[in-house]
DNA sequence: CCAAATAAATGACCACGGTCAATATTGGAG
DNA sequence: CTCCAATATTGACCGTGGTCATTTATTTGG
């Protein structure tokens, strides 16, 4: 049997990445055209769908590795004791996830996954989201009445509306953190 | 100055929209295409653009509709004052907003909007869906500590979380229902 | 009733994501 | 080294959403 895979592949994929990282860098997410990324990784077309099932999976990709950088920041810090610590702790997560109105399209659409199979960068890095903040609600002087599972899949749901609100024109008064906030001393603290 | 809209143009939008409803009863949302909805219609694409500015514009009308259909059933309904009952009257309304997962992924992208001037038919459904709850959050046995208003934004946020786990692999195991429950109960009525 | 003015409809055209049969390259077996 | 089967690449082609200069229909002022 031949090798499985060729290192001419790796070669290609690396360049296509890189190329679409640039372009990135340079015109954000949405702007991005796979025309351009073939055109500067020196291939044809085709090639590019040989090596990403389609333009989505190249932004997972590109995506996930932003938001895994995010989450390796908030792991590295100390384990926050307070709601402002937890949106402190969050904050760069948040700021990635909703830096560009299709990014955070795009983020939610792959947030769960279509097949076990085939679980993305994206739904990784939700699941690694949700299990910091799991932990968080196991050590910090939070509501014990509900497991922490609960409370973080709540501070999921409260990030989430609180990041839609920011994109939505009804809600534009309250900034996205100090909204955040009320959801979560409501969520983590009731009645105090 | 010449009337502002013949009544010709009326006809031609109530015969594209009635095509397309017609189309999406057959095969569903996510394979409507425009270019069956004007054939249907007997006019030219071009004049698609002119009454609605893309795609989503229709889908945003359509899916609305059916919306706004499901918030007057659960409108008609008795106040619920469980959180049983909550979950029974909203049950319509996020049948239709999960029954596909493009659906979903439209009005979740349509729940806000981008600019004041322009709040579409979905979105429009968000606030009705967010003022009903609010009624019931007033009325009803739930914690006191926060505003109704806040209370309603949770219960949308906790809809929306377990309608995406529905979507998501990892998570199939519960059904939607039963995991909006424990949310709510846990929202509604901490510590009981 | 005609002509100018305004609104609506047309369809050829473009952009861009995605496909696939044909071709080229690779690397291990003999 | 040579051959060949597995693998990678190619680029012409397609589907579909969306555009716009041009043509056609309607309304209004005289």
């Amino acid at each position: 049997m031949a090798k499985a895979v060729q290192q001419r592949t790796l070669k290609t994929r690396a360049r296509l990445l890189e190329v679409a990282q640039a372009l990135v860098k340079q015109g954000g997410y949405e702007a991005l055209r796979v025309e351009e990324v073939v055109l500067g990784a020196g291939v044809a077309k085709g090639t590019f769908f040989a090596h990403f099932r389609d333009k989505d999976a190249l932004m997972e990709i590109l995506i996930g590795a932003e938001l895994d950088a995010c989450l390796d920041q908030a792991e590295a810090g100390e384990t926050p004791d307070s709601v402002d610590a937890i949106v402190a702790a969050l904050a760069p997560y948040h700021r990635c996830i909703s830096a560009e109105r299709y990014v955070f399209d795009v983020a939610l659409r792959y947030s769960g996954a279509a097949a076990i199979a085939e679980i993305g960068p994206i739904a990784r890095t939700f699941e690694r989201y949700f299990r910091l903040v799991e932990g968080w609600m196991a050590s910090g002087p939070f509501r014990r009445d509900v497991s922490p599972a609960l409370l973080a899949e709540g501070v999921q749901a409260f990030a989430i509306q609180a990041l839609s609100l920011q994109f939505c024109a009804l809600h534009e008064a309250t900034a996205f953190e100090d909204r955040l906030k009320v959801y979560l001393d409501a969520w983590l603290l009731p009645g105090s």
